[in-house]
DNA sequence: GTCTATATCGCGATAGAC
DNA sequence: GTCTATCGCGATATAGAC
């Protein structure tokens, strides 16, 4: 790699890193593009020799996060599918979603800020929730078809599953990725992750 | 009632109306003073007679909201405790919780927005759940002290009780207060009610 | 490739006539 | 109270030297 593409490549990692402390500090939409160029210790002209705009770095981050979060879980999720009414393995699965989650948190709320400044088209709040919620909805087709009987459509129930997780995440997460808990609710990763097995396993009447 | 100040009042509606409507259209975010005030048919000056602000505006959709839902609500929710594992009584709570974020989504959504704009303030998002969460804190509460067991702290299964159904509702509610269901999931509200009670109540593993 | 300097523009907010 | 016209700021994006 010659010596200009590695700085140019240098720029552009430093300019990523810079933009994820902002994000996480003032919140995506807050944040300027000067805002990521003077914390990365650059001009405000070169950020546009590496990005279109401020959308096209969030999509190259979450590029990114997908690449790792893809490499890290196709260890864990294997091809077989799992028994989401086996408390160990529906705990596994939740555990490893507010893995990803507080790992990434900066981006994944940067996205939503994103997409709640953009004009919203019908139907378009559900496709996402749909699309990020495919798995647990394939799990329990799998489990309806071994004749196990569910409070109702697998896609709805999958998507309510999503709902409650990710709600939580963006309330109790914090932005660095390893902080401790903080003192306010102080609930423990551990604790909010027992909660949420049992309530969807066995609901408010609890375990029979 | 003087002739001006009743002109004032009618202008005030007006800007009140359009700005639902175009909330609605663009997103709270996207919506310029001047796309309320022309859809109000008046000029852009007459704006600042009424409103500091376009988040002063909110404030006071948001007001006349709370004085409507709290009218419409003090009927149902009388002084005494429910019993959320009594099936019927909690599928009540949460079909009246469902009614009010129908009827009232564009100002929801806009406000939902404007939080999203602002700087990230550590706990912010725990505070806003945990508060509009309070009524379903207090009845699990109460339950508990009932010697019931439940499956953690009543306050963090409040908070994802509450994520699960406002998620859902921006997800699957129309703009218009009395639109049909969209043709894209399909989901009735009667199903979505039967279906998120069904799953908080007894979870997958269903009913014993 | 990176820098400094600047053009450009959308939009909130106000001044002043009616 | 409502209108028209305009000011001024903040932020994106570009031009051109190094």
């Amino acid at each position: 790699m010659g010596v200009r593409k590695e700085q140019a490549a240098q720029t552009q990692a430093a300019l990523k890193a810079a933009a994820l402390r902002q994000f996480a500090e003032r919140g995506y939409l807050n944040t300027k593009i000067t805002d990521i160029t003077a914390a990365a210790g650059r001009a405000t002209g070169s950020f546009y020799q590496h990005f279109a705009s401020k959308e096209d770095l969030l999509a190259a981050l979450l590029a990114d996060m997908h690449e790792q979060a893809g490499a890290s879980l196709s260890g864990a999720e294997d091809g077989a599918p799992h028994d989401l009414t086996d408390r160990d393995q529906l705990r596994a699965h939740l555990a490893a979603a507010w893995r990803v989650m507080r790992a990434n948190r900066p981006v994944l709320t940067a996205v939503y800020e994103s997409s709640m400044a953009a004009p919203p088209a019908p139907g378009a709040s559900w496709a996402r929730l749909a699309a990020d919620t495919v798995m647990f909805r394939d799990h329990l087709e799998y489990l309806r078809a071994q004749g196990h009987v569910l409070p109702g459509d697998p896609a709805l129930i999958g998507a309510a599953m999503g709902a409650m997780l990710s709600t939580l995440g963006f309330a109790l997460l914090p932005m660095e990725p390893d902080a401790p808990a903080e003192p306010e609710p102080g609930y423990s990763d551990d604790q909010v992750i027992d909660t949420v097995t049992d309530l969807l396993l066995y609901g408010l009447a609890g375990r029979p």
